[in-house]
RNA sequence: GGGCGAUUAGCUCAGUUGGGAGAGCGCUUGCUUCACACGCAAGAGGUCACUGGUUCAAGUCCAGUAUCGCCCA
């Protein structure tokens, strides 16, 4: 074979940006992020969730992107036929207040621009982010089809939007009301529940003096005492209701009162539903700013009266406080009750108050004619495919969450005064009144023919055309083969901040229009932290742009950390010492396989054929080390995909770093240098076929720096395929061989001891000094290792013995393990006395474990009752302590 | 008010059928050893928040308490 490298061209140290944009280049050109067309194969599906189009990607994308590339990467290696299909959100009220700053900033408003104009500037800004999203995905080495790369506003979506709403209006489960609902005075819209954030808030609570009239309509000396956190709503009371179970207020039902400040008379009505310990007892009704008191006045036919507008100034209702703000007429109407003498008191109150989730403005709840989904028929279904496991969450935890809010159920209001988004395809004859809702627009009224239609001018809530995305991103409503080969997907990966906005109406709305669950499963993962664990934010100034985060340490050292930080559901901090340590696991791959490589230079290295070698048995002549990292490996695969399977990327990422540093650098190629050294090139294969199976095990994770050494790596040996990407994933290679692997641990046992006394000693690192071993039943195995420990312990020569008495005597430090007795002459650097002292300790240590082991195992409750395969273990166990405590004494005799 | 999560080494976190207390970073000591100082070797460091229970056996299961955080109303 030529060899396409040199080992001397791969630098010392991996340098991502000076490979990650031409490897991610390949990918691309050669077309492997297409799923395969063979309909045979297991799909495996997953529909990237879409970011907004308002700016940049975050963390919280990358980690997603992470996620989700590691889950579709193996599965492709898996031999899946795995779609990936990426899209980007409209994101109505974020983006039309990004626009709208950007104009503000041109000293223009929206209204300068006009509906259509302005809609129009905001496709300008789609076009600029939508692609610039994409190349951050790329950055990230997300292996998505980019040919199906869709926007929620793109025609195949417009026409499942207004599909679904057509339905679901003819069928009575979109309706029109008039509902208190959640007013942002800022973004100018009706919000859903939701949109708002509830915030505790330190206020007050105000004692307020209704008086009680008589029966000619005069006040008399008689109040009814109040309480209200909200005393500019006063104006627009209609009512005082009172608990009737109460006696107090009993005399008072059916009477009038007089609102303070604007002289209204209002009925003191009688209703269950007022809570008799709250405050006074007595409650305000405000139908037109809460939504308790609409409830309430609609039972009682009370009239609403709306006093704050929609900018949360007060209206003409207000009266005298006509103009100003909702805020200031506070202040003026405590005041002017002050005055009056009808504020009794005021005492301090923490209570929640409403803010909106993309400006933070304090939400007006206030009445106004909105578009709603009738949910509960709708939550029925989707209650029951997560109860009967059609749809698993992981964590398992989330499915409460998830059940909880379900059959809890509200109304969801879908209209938006936005001009950004989808717009509601209903129609308003101007001639006849007819309404009626449309896929195609109409050009005349279906009732009488007129020409003169409305279209409503509101827009639907973003997360009505997202709620569509498994299938409207697959050409539903229209037929086609994808669909019905993708549909339902396999996986919803997600941040569980978006369980109920997003994950919950997918299923819903999922059932509805294709009587079939949107996905299978959904993964839930957590929020990320800054490293004082604070949610990153602007106004903080803790954002972490993870592009910079990949610059600076690289692609995969981002992902691994992402994908090792935390595990499922859980939130987690990342800082730069965690990323500096995934960058240095990267050049710790890259450095072993330049070491590999370098060793096969110019020789003809086979792979191993896996099946050959499945066996303990078929490996039986193989040396030792040779066995051993190959059960290792054996055990590894086993794993891993267990843990990929499960979602627990975290402790997947985690034995794989163990197995490949821990055991295959520090370890296995370390022995493996002592027979090339010899100029033996027996471990090449297992070297090799190790290296290979460990880069194929990695490249979901980190696809980059694998990618590269594939391609390096082919310069020397015939692997595979011809990239990493699409090489198989590693599964069931076999039987580990216990034997093999116990035989090392003993080997490695020895090297450390000799190790540790050498350091303790303060020999000098190079030098070689003589070692006796004496090991009864173990020394064939470290015979047979003799080279190996030699080398590695710095021990030369190696002087097997059968009694610690065959050895020297003087000036020797010794280590007692359970398998074997290391005895190092060291003339010179011994203190007896010390020496003594210290193997004393380590006797004391022995006993106390023989004292638990057969404290234990002489207990019959636990001898009869425990697995045999415990008490084996508890015996083996007792037993290497008794073999440690009879070296011990006989050291310690031996010093005399 | 209801629910959920966290509490394990100095820091950040793993620990998924109850039986070995672990990793990374930091710290101490020694090493430019022919893959890697983004490294190697040797160490120190923990009543797994607290109380009680179940069990032969509890970081892991159950009940309760405390502190912190989140969600819902």
């Amino acid at each position: 074979m030529s060899k396409q490298t040199q080992p001397d061209d791969i630098p010392k140290a991996y340098t991502p940006s000076d490979v990650e944009a031409s490897i991610y280049q390949m990918w691309m050109d050669k077309g492997y992020f297409k799923p395969s067309a063979n309909r045979d194969r297991d799909p495996f599906c997953i529909i990237m969730p879409p970011p907004n189009v308002t700016g940049e990607l975050h963390l919280g994308h990358a980690l997603t992107a992470t996620i989700e590339d590691t889950l579709i990467r193996w599965h492709r290696m898996r031999g899946d036929a795995t779609l990936w299909l990426p899209g980007v959100d409209h994101a109505g009220i974020a983006t039309q207040n990004v626009v709208e700053k950007q104009l503000a900033k041109e000293g223009m408003s929206r209204h300068d621009l006009g509906r259509e104009k302005f809609v129009e500037r905001v496709w300008q800004w789609v076009r600029q982010y939508r692609s610039l999203i994409s190349n951050q995905h790329m950055r990230l080495g997300a292996s998505c089809d980019w040919d199906r790369e869709v926007f929620t506003m793109d025609e195949g979506p417009q026409k499942a939007v207004r599909a679904t709403f057509v339905r679901m209006y003819n069928e009575g489960l979109i309706y029109r009301g008039s509902r208190v609902t959640n007013w942002c005075p800022r973004c100018m819209t009706a919000l859903s529940d939701l949109e708002v954030e509830h915030e505790e808030v330190e206020g007050h609570l105000w004692y307020v003096r209704y008086p009680v009239l008589d029966d000619g309509g005069e006040p008399t000396d008689d109040y009814i005492l109040i309480a209200t956190t909200r005393p500019e709503t006063i104006v627009a009371d209609v009512a005082i209701a009172v608990n009737p179970s109460v006696e107090r207020w009993q005399p008072y039902i059916g009477r009038k009162v007089r609102l303070p400040v604007i002289e209204r008379q209002i009925p003191v009505i009688a209703d269950e539903q007022v809570d008799a310990e709250f405050g006074t007892g007595a409650l305000k009704i405000t139908p037109g700013h809460d939504p308790l008191d609409f409830e309430i006045g609609e039972r009682h036919g009370l009239k609403p009266i709306v006093a704050i507008a929609r900018d949360a100034t007060m209206n003409e209702e207000a009266g005298p406080y006509n103009g100003v703000d909702r805020l200031e007429a506070r202040k003026l109407i405590v005041a002017d009750l002050e005055r009056l003498g009808l504020l009794e008191k005021v005492e301090d109150h923490t209570h929640s108050i409403g803010h909106c989730q993309r400006c933070n403005t304090v939400v007006e709840p206030l009445v106004s004619e909105q578009w709603f989904v009738n949910m509960e028929p709708l939550a029925k279904p989707a209650i029951e495919a997560v109860k009967d496991g059609r749809i698993e969450i992981v964590p398992r935890r989330f499915e409460r969450v998830y059940m909880n809010w379900m059959e809890n159920i509200r109304d969801w209001c879908i209209s938006r005064q936005l001009w950004w988004g989808h717009r509601i395809p209903v129609w308003y004859c101007r001639d006849c009144g007819e309404e009626s809702a449309a896929i195609e627009n109409p050009d005349k009224c279906g009732k009488c023919g007129s020409a003169k239609l409305e279209q409503d001018p509101d827009v639907l809530d973003t997360w009505f055309s997202s709620g569509l995305w498994p299938y409207s991103t697959l050409g539903w409503p229209d037929e086609n083969d994808d669909l019905s080969f993708f549909y339902p997907t396999s996986v919803l990966e997600t941040g569980y901040d978006i369980l109920f906005f997003w994950v919950a109406r997918m299923i819903v709305l999922g059932l509805y229009n294709m009587g079939d669950v949107p996905f299978r499963r959904v993964y839930l993962h957590g929020l990320i932290r800054d490293a004082k664990g604070r949610k990153m934010t602007k106004s903080v100034g803790n954002v972490v742009d993870p592009l910079v985060a990949a610059d600076k340490y690289g692609t995969d050292a981002l992902r691994f950390t992402l994908a090792t930080s935390g595990g499922p559901g859980n939130d987690f901090r990342l800082f730069d010492e965690k990323l500096e340590s995934s960058r240095n696991f990267a050049n710790k791959t890259w450095n072993a396989s330049r070491f590999v490589m370098q060793n096969v230079g110019e020789e003809d290295v086979e792979l191993l054929d896996p099946t050959k070698i499945a066996s303990v048995d078929a490996r039986s002549d193989w040396p030792l080390e040779d066995r051993w990292i190959y059960s290792r490996l054996i055990a590894t695969v086993d794993e891993t995909n267990k843990l990929l399977g499960d979602f627990q990327i975290n402790e997947a990422g985690r034995v794989l770093y163990d197995f490949f540093w821990s055991e295959y650098c520090d370890w296995y190629l370390e022995m493996a240098k002592v027979r090339l050294r010899d100029g033996d090139k027996s471990p090449l294969p297992v070297l090799v076929d190790v290296l290979q199976n460990s880069l194929r095990l990695l490249h979901p994770v980190i696809p980059f720096v694998t990618e590269a050494l594939w391609q390096h790596l082919r310069g020397y040996v015939e692997l595979e395929s011809e990239a990493a990407i699409v090489a198989s994933y590693p599964q069931s290679l076999g039987e580990r061989d216990e034997s093999a692997e116990s035989e090392m641990r003993t080997v490695i046992d020895v090297v450390r001891a000799i190790r540790n006394l050498r350091s303790e000693r303060g020999v000098d690192p190079g030098r070689y000094v003589e070692a006796y071993i004496a090991a009864n039943g173990a020394t064939p195995v470290l015979e047979g290792a003799r080279a190996v420990i030699e080398s590695l312990a710095r021990a030369r020569p190696l002087h097997f013995v059968s009694k610690t008495k065959d050895a020297p005597s003087d000036g020797v430090a010794s280590a007692v393990l359970a398998e074997a007795r290391v005895l190092l002459p060291l003339a010179g650097m011994i203190d007896v006395e010390a020496e003594r002292k210290r193997l004393n300790g380590q006797l004391e240590e022995a006993e106390g474990e023989i004292k638990k082991m057969e404290g234990k195992l002489g207990n019959e409750q636990f001898r009869s009752k425990a697995p045999a395969e415990i008490i084996a273990r508890e015996e083996a166990k007792l037993e290497a302590a008794q073999a440690r405590k009879a070296g011990l004494k006989e050291r310690l005799s031996e010093l005399g």
